[in-house]
DNA sequence: TATTGACTTTGAGTATACTCCAGGTATTAT
DNA sequence: ATAATACCTGGAGTATACTCAAAGTCAATA
């Protein structure tokens, strides 16, 4: 799978899987003779991973540091969990702050919807 | 209320809220005859505000607008519910991708603990 | 009154996470 | 064979949101 493919499959610029490849994000890509980056599965696996957690606001450092623990083998699994967990508490207090934010969004708007008239509202 | 107070109040930087004042999140603070800041109810329920909805990731430049166009009256209404609906909308896309990556922490970090064991399982 | 510490502005610097560009190589179509 | 297109690397540039620094002013106190 070429970068252009594996672009357009995960929703993510070229430019992007270079640089999450080049910084450790994700493991080295095999590559053909002419050098060029032919995606396999196990890439795959690893950029939807990182896309799903850094698009819900996970550190990248963070991210580097599990591949790169994940890279130096069994040896280091105590560890990749308790980033993963220091991970899952970070992403639970993002929750609640967006939680709050909603919560205060939702009051203000209704007042706004009372003074404006609801445009759903009845008929007459 | 000085500017170190209503740092130490909302634990906000001192620089963060001259910053706020600077590019209009927060409607100008009023001044001493000396020039200093003095922070009123008013200023005070804006910097709650916006640091709520900042905390949990709302674009500055949103609220920005949202801010001028309060200080510009009662004629911005509708505009100004948009914006809140508009960002109300974007904090729930946020919810489900935090929501996705926490499925997913969850579900690896069980993994580690089924192969590290469990610190908090059965004594024996 | 003089010194100390908090405050002022303006503008520059920083961190994070990309994003783009130049100059060159590889692959594909004609 | 050659032209067009996609890919490569290394490094510079950008956007967002602060954060810090310099040089000076204000206020409380000894």
């Amino acid at each position: 799978m070429t970068i252009a493919e594996t672009s357009r499959k995960y929703k993510v610029t070229a430019d992007t899987l270079r640089y999450y490849e080049r910084i450790g994000l994700i493991p080295p890509v095999p590559r053909t003779k002419g050098g060029i980056r032919d995606y396999d599965e196990e890439s795959c696996r690893w950029i939807e991973l990182m896309k799903c957690l850094r698009s819900a606001g996970v550190q990248i450092e963070a991210l580097i540091e599990y591949a790169a623990l994940y890279r130096q083998g069994e040896g280091t699994m105590e560890r990749r969990k308790d980033i993963l967990v220091e991970q899952r508490a970070q992403l639970l207090d993002r929750m609640g702050e967006i939680q709050n934010s909603l919560d205060r969004l939702n009051c203000k708007i209704e007042k706004y919807e009372k003074i404006l008239g609801r445009k759903d509202g009845p008929g007459l």
